[in-house]
DNA sequence: CTGAAAGCGCTTACAG
DNA sequence: CTGAAAGCGCTTACAG
């Protein structure tokens, strides 16, 4: 019923003064008496007065708004991260009365589209975008457009813009260290497809890691699949049925750690017994797995809010580039890793090898 | 490079017409000459043209724009479809070239400020809010206020607003009706706190379900907890050192089923042979659970989707209780629903009763 | 301390 | 078919 929405000239009317005046005093002016202060205060409490934003922001010469670029499902993913990045960005944002905008385009190309038109079309005023590619066109775009923007994640050339990452090479390095430790000497690596910057980073951790401990390079123990839980159990397969398979495996993903369980329990195998698997990015599912999977757990719970924080400082002028931060994983043990049992792997393939 | 972005006004001195031909001839009207539709259009391509948002909305009156209030985590919980339902709204605005706004308030006050403001400021010509509570004093406000709005969920008394929602009740009594047949007479019921209509929902699923094939009514087999996993394990607990245990669990929730799992576990007792359990949503998930988790799925692809399309309607003037959508969750049955095992329950109470 | 006026970048009757 | 002008609802120099 309080439908009619009330405008700066109703309420200047309402109190005796001209728009001007009321505006003022409504943005803290010094230069209004304190008494008219709080008269127009009052009133616009009372009639319920809000700015129209579209007209304010027209005034004010900036859109007030941010944007999330919200990453394409990957396979069958969904993205357990979105609804925690975007409470963050939206806290970050709440500070100065921003608001949030999200958008997905249903290609690449459109994304391409849709970015240049936010931007064009004064909508924006920054924008985040989320795990970009190896060699993410929408990066130099932005850079083009003049468009202040951050990065979740980083691309393979990350000198001249903000972003905010995790580790994921030197975590892979910590996984495979683990490992060395517990006695495994063929590691298995099961990875996503590497036009995905993250899936090049963690395959480049394994393969320091590797050879940093004088471990089987073996190359056939590096195998790329869909970015799934098939995926991971379609490699786990492959691993487990070379002829000389590995007693550890760790995973670009959890989600693929977990497809490669189904593998190992398929085959028999228990999973931190028979062979190990660390999986990445510390899902609270991976808790309830079968068993709990061991993972390498992202800090994830500020990326939102640090994302924010790093784009508004860029809006206001700071240098891009003195804002690119790195994360650190680290290993949440459950129960998929654990002493290497050589046997077990090599026993499993024989019986495969020589059907009754 | 292309940093400047370029104006109605420039648009026009380039081609040596008014703003207010360029403006028509962008926007289609019927009485700019073709030649000068094809001149303007091109124009505007090669300068890279967008008209200003907040300018043209100003003018024409609307925010061209929507918000989704993101529900608040309860509990530990993750909100795995928020990603999906954003996916699906921006679909369903994107076919008008309208923006998707997200807002989340840190308290219950904090959400009636916010739409308040949202709506008074003219951000928002519509609103979307998720998982209602049983009596929630946003609905009224939103019909004070007269914007258009649209409930994923419904409250207790849903008669007069547009609503789309899974019927629970229903779920329950499929839930129950399958476990009966299964030979279940004791059915214990994990519930999550009552403010929330889709607990209470689920709960008059149970209770009818078991009154309507004559089940035990024993009210101690009703336990709500905590809605999360810990939750769960904790009121499993209760369920199973009852004097007489149920042989059978139904969960308002996947995370809540996850966590009763654990506390068979923890008693010796397999999910699916000795009691059954059976939860709520369908996370893809629960596959990977231990074991993989029988569960009532909602098909939520298309509610993102389904709520944009609803809200752009009642926006263009249509009247909202016609949209008053139920769906119907399935059984999806997995591993941890099978007969009813009698003893198994029985004979672990007398073990921990009569301790060695 | 307050008012009158211009301007933000569009759209859209209204003339011609 | 095109142009000149008013208006959307604000903000902000500029007078007084």
């Amino acid at each position: 019923m309080a439908g009619k929405t009330v405008s700066l000239k109703v309420l200047a009317a309402h109190l005796g003064l001209t728009v001007s005046t009321v505006s003022r005093a409504l943005n803290d002016y010094a230069d209004i008496s304190p008494v008219t202060r709080d008269r127009v205060r009052k009133a616009a409490d009372e009639l319920g007065y809000s700015a129209n934003q579209n007209a304010r922001r027209l005034s004010i010469g900036t859109p007030e708004t941010v944007c999330y670029l919200m990453p394409r499902q990957i396979g069958a993913n969904v993205q357990p991260f979105v609804a925690q990045l975007l409470a963050g960005l939206g806290e970050a944002l709440n500070d100065r009365n921003w608001d949030l905008l999200v958008s997905q385009a249903e290609t690449s190309v459109g994304d391409m589209t849709s970015i240049e038109r936010l931007v064009r079309s004064g909508r924006v005023a920054g924008i985040v975008i989320s795990r970009p590619l190896k060699n993410d066109p929408r990066i130099k775009l932005l850079q083009q457009l003049g468009c202040p923007f951050v990065v979740h994640g980083r691309t393979a050339n990350s000198v001249d813009y903000a972003w905010y990452d995790v580790d994921g090479e030197d975590a892979f390095v910590t996984a495979i260290n683990h490992l060395e430790r517990l006695g495994h000497r063929r590691i298995g690596f099961i990875g996503a497809p590497l036009q995905y910057q993250f899936a090049q980073e963690r395959l480049d951790g394994y393969t320091r890691g590797v050879a940093h401990n004088g471990l089987s390079q073996d190359p056939d123990l590096v195998q790329i699949a869909e970015f799934t839980d098939d995926g991971g159990t379609a490699a786990a397969g492959v691993l487990m049925d070379l002829p000389n398979p590995p007693t550890a495996i760790v995973c670009v993903s959890d989600m693929m750690a977990l497809g490669a369980l189904e593998a190992l329990h398929a085959r028999s195998l228990t999973p931190g017994e028979d062979v190990s698997v660390i999986g990445y990015d510390g899902l609270y599912f991976g808790k309830h797995a079968n068993p709990p999977l061991t993972t390498l757990a992202q800090p994830q719970a500020h990326a939102g809010r640090r994302l924010g924080d790093i784009l508004l400082s860029i809006i206001d002028g700071a240098d891009p580039i003195k804002f690119q931060e790195l994360q650190r994983a680290h290993l949440v043990q459950r129960m998929t890793d654990g002493p290497a049992n050589v046997d077990a792997g090599q026993e499993d393939v024989s019986v495969r090898e020589e059907p009754q």
